[in-house]
DNA sequence: TAAACCCTTCACAAGTTTTTCACAATTTAT
DNA sequence: ATAAATTGTGAAAAACTTGTGAAGGGTTTA
């Protein structure tokens, strides 16, 4: 599945939290590069590539905003602001001058992760369709197209078919089905993932019902056998 | 055997959760050492090795945190906080310092598992296909593929054939494939392992059956051939 | 060559897991 | 606010795996 190289700037001011925010990136394969200063950073888009800003707003001696501005003039980069004045018109402007997300500190540095992946699969998904096997997974657009074909997937749905896919010819368990999927409730049953599974199925029947391509392995989970 | 050994350490100062969670990780081939003080459990990294640490937070007269320091100090090791007070503040620290995940008590000890298992198919990098003369084996999916095709095969089958293509070109006894397999039952009949021969050598005749494989040892057992 | 022994396979019983259905709860859209 | 769609639950039905005994076929050895 190799992960693709992402890279950020932080653009904030506590020496400390861009320390944190390094090391914890780092863990989930991001790189980093950093700047305390605005002017700094800005010159450093200019210099290197990156796949998003996180732009702190309460910067000393400048307007966050601003920032934003500025890096808008030459770029469509996509920026997460994070700031400590939980202010929702901080909130609202930034969000209009064409920022991506907000972050009101504290915030969970889990959280900051899930988002940027969130972000990147929509902006960057780099060629957003990826053929995997007979299926081609569109990402950007939660859209698998299968034999041709279009699946009308919901979103739990999607996010189950897509693990399977990425893993295909590989058994997944139940709990990681579950506790991975972004739009499946933490907290329900396990068998739950046994009636998405289900209705996956009949989706994909309805357009080749030669052969059941999710198979289940008993006392595991399921694997989508799809040789080539 | 067929499980890789995963051992944890416990730091918790309640001894009926310390129960519980041993018990139930157990079940999941999941190996446990605990320690209801925090310098104690320093200690035992120092002897032992683990895979990873579920530190408690609120140990008394020592501030959890603090214990995350320590333990870094010397190790990269990964590092699940649970804490009973829910406070975003603890968590982000935490996470701040080095761990690697937060659980809020009370907490399912599925979820448990399962981001254990999450966390250290991060750290200790991605699954292993072994590739073994004409098998490809894949612990971590459940699958074995012979000559390009995944073959569907059940648990008991599974474990067999898995200890055969380990120990191809030489013979293994009845007995040993019968005690070392987990999904056998220990109870049953030694002539068990005769049937499951038989329904390996059927699903693996589907894939090639110019010449069978998996070969009879006259008042021993089997052994899989497999020159490459 | 026959007798003894071992291996292979079959069919089915028992137990377990998975599948699916109908509906409840929840979320999203109109 | 109401309707529509999605996600979640519990239970019954279906499917599958394991294990057993027995029949049949082969091999070895005396």
């Amino acid at each position: 599945m190799s992960k693709e190289d992402i890279k950020v700037l932080i653009i904030e001011d506590d020496p400390e939290l861009i320390m944190v925010l390094s090391m914890y990136l780092k863990k989930y394969g991001i790189d980093t590069a950093c700047a305390e200063d605005p002017y700094i950073g800005l010159s450093m888009l200019t210099q290197d590539k990156f796949d998003l800003i996180i732009l702190d707003l309460t910067l000393p001696g400048m307007d966050g905003l601003e920032v934003i501005d500025k890096i808008r003039e030459n770029s469509n980069i996509p920026i997460i602001i994070s700031s400590a004045r939980n202010d929702l018109t901080d909130k609202v402007i930034g969000l209009e001058k064409g920022a991506d997300d907000y972050m009101p500190k504290p915030y969970d540095p889990r959280e900051l992760v899930s988002r940027i992946k969130t972000i990147l699969r929509r902006t960057k998904g780099g060629k957003s369709i990826e053929q995997k096997g007979s299926f081609y997974v569109d990402k950007q657009g939660h859209a698998i197209r299968f034999k041709g074909k279009t699946l009308e997937l919901t979103a739990a749905e999607f996010d189950i078919l897509e693990m399977l896919i990425e893993h295909r010819n590989s058994a997944l368990s139940r709990e990681q089905l579950l506790y991975e999927s972004e739009h499946i409730d933490d907290s329900s049953s396990i068998k739950n993932i046994d009636v998405i599974v289900s209705r996956i199925r009949n989706k994909l029947a309805k357009i080749d019902s030669s052969k059941s391509y999710v198979k289940p392995v008993r006392g595991v989970g399921y694997m989508l056998v799809d040789e080539v």
